[in-house]
DNA sequence: GCATGATGCTT
DNA sequence: CTGGAGCATCATGCC
């Protein structure tokens, strides 16, 4: 494992297999990435400008009109960004319900106002406002006035930020612009690419659970990502106790949610606020869970059980992380030391995963010297690519073949390719043309 | 001006 | 009392 090619930049291979622990050398991967990541905040986003002026107008007027028609209905005026004011407002004036106390007074936020949201008419009209606030503040002035001379956003990409392993994006944040949504895709399309150029973005499919069943060696797992099922239909059938035909869209929902809770470290209380469900159903569903998939169980208590004995958890690579919470006599703060320790190892090693695949693309865009096509963001599972139309073939195959090969598993890595001339109408590309060179 | 809390966006 | 990891904005209170 020493002389793993990884040690080598500028001549790497596929990486070594032989460690069965420890599929893949982690030597300084990170030392290794930090000049595409210099690299990748250098050659920056384009943006159009004028996407951006005409959502503000839009959204100005917007915002004006919501907050019309909300002072209109209780008669005086407040800042609607201060949740201090919301607060009183609704709970004191006209007197709702009011759900969890936070420090500083009753909560306002997203969840506590949609469970009241019938009772007044000005609650949709509140959330409505602080959605589209919230795109105005962040999403179109904070971001019009980051582009530079080059009509570009350069976003500083860090390492040892994020405890997990991940890549970290500020000033500005360019991993969570938003997706969902209308708004999602009007913003996306002020991200483009210059003549001449595509956008590629190439996502790894489940890389989590895929994590977790190589872990887990959990065989239902195995089967279904050999045979690539949609495993939340999958997750479905097995909570549910039925054939693929009869599963409903809202029974794939739970078990989607499920699959990402188990990731997570999940407990009853937990499931039951994301899927608005009584605890007792959220934990009959986490019980069939583990019954149907019980190597998944097994390898749960036995992450717990390590973690605690060790004092840390460890990646695929072998990067270790300490968890001191483990020991701790706070319920509340050693039960967030479990889901760590659940959670580190999975999305340790799909950051890892991601990163040395990073690397391996972009020697072989160098040795292929496919220079007019820029890594231009990572997003966690992601990577979006600046792409010369000639190049184009030549990038995805080359992108594909890395991501999906950069290591091993007990089963395969899968992506899917988009492309598009913006990035809020991507379009996923099925059929590769087997005819590149 | 600075720190903190609340909120909301992503994966 | 309970979903992992982040960053940005705004309001508020204190210096």
């Amino acid at each position: 494992m020493n002389n793993s090619p990884l040690s080598n930049k500028n001549n790497r291979e596929s990486v070594s297999i032989s460690d069965e622990l420890h599929p893949y050398n982690v030597d300084n991967i990170d030392g290794q990435i930090q000049n595409l990541l210099t690299t990748m905040s250098k050659v920056g986003f384009l943006i159009d400008v004028e996407v951006i002026n005409n959502l503000e107008v839009e959204v100005e007027d917007l915002l004006k009109k919501l907050s019309v028609r909300i002072f209109h209905h209780i008669g005086y005026d407040i800042n609607l960004n201060s949740s201090k004011q919301i607060a009183k407002l609704l709970y004191e004036d006209l007197e709702l319900p009011s759900g969890k106390k936070k420090k500083t007074g009753f909560s306002t936020d997203e969840v506590t106002l949609k469970k009241i949201k019938k009772l007044h008419p000005i609650i949709p009209l509140i959330l409505e406002y602080r959605t589209v606030y919230k795109l105005k503040s962040t999403y179109l002035e904070s971001l019009r006035c980051r582009i530079e001379e080059d009509g570009r956003i350069h976003s500083t990409f860090l390492l040892d930020v994020a405890s997990t392993g991940r890549i970290v994006s500020r000033d500005p944040n360019l991993q969570n612009i938003p997706i969902r949504g209308s708004w999602g895709e009007k913003i996306r399309k002020a991200f483009i690419v210059p003549c001449e150029k595509i956008l590629i973005a190439i996502d790894y499919s489940q890389i989590d659970l895929r994590v977790l069943t190589h872990f887990s060696k959990e065989s239902k797992l195995i089967e279904a990502f050999k045979q690539n099922q949609d495993i939340h239909l999958s997750t479905a059938m097995e909570i549910f106790n039925k054939k693929a035909s009869d599963i409903t869209a809202d029974e794939r929902r739970i078990a989607k949610t499920v699959n990402f809770g188990i990731i997570y470290g999940i407990s009853p209380h937990g499931l039951s606020e994301s899927l608005e469900i009584n605890q007792k159903q959220a934990a009959y569903f986490i019980k069939t869970y583990l019954d149907k998939y019980p190597q998944v169980k097994q390898y749960l208590d036995l992450s717990r059980q390590n973690a605690l004995k060790n004092g840390y958890t460890e990646t695929l690579g072998g990067e270790k992380r300490y968890i001191p919470e483990l020991k701790s006599k706070n319920h509340f703060i050693r039960s967030s030391g479990e889901r760590m320790a659940i959670n580190y190892p999975i999305q340790g090693s799909s950051a890892e995963i991601i990163k040395l695949a990073m690397l391996d693309i972009d020697c072989e865009f160098v040795r292929r010297k496919l220079s007019s096509s820029k890594m231009i963001l990572q997003i966690h599972d992601e990577l979006v690519f600046e792409v010369e139309n000639e190049e184009k073939d030549a990038v995805i195959k080359i992108v594909k073949e890395k991501m999906e090969n950069v290591v091993k598993l007990i089963i395969p890595l899968k992506v899917s390719i988009k492309e598009g001339v913006n990035w809020g109408e991507m379009t996923e590309i099925l059929k590769l043309e087997m005819a590149i060179k």
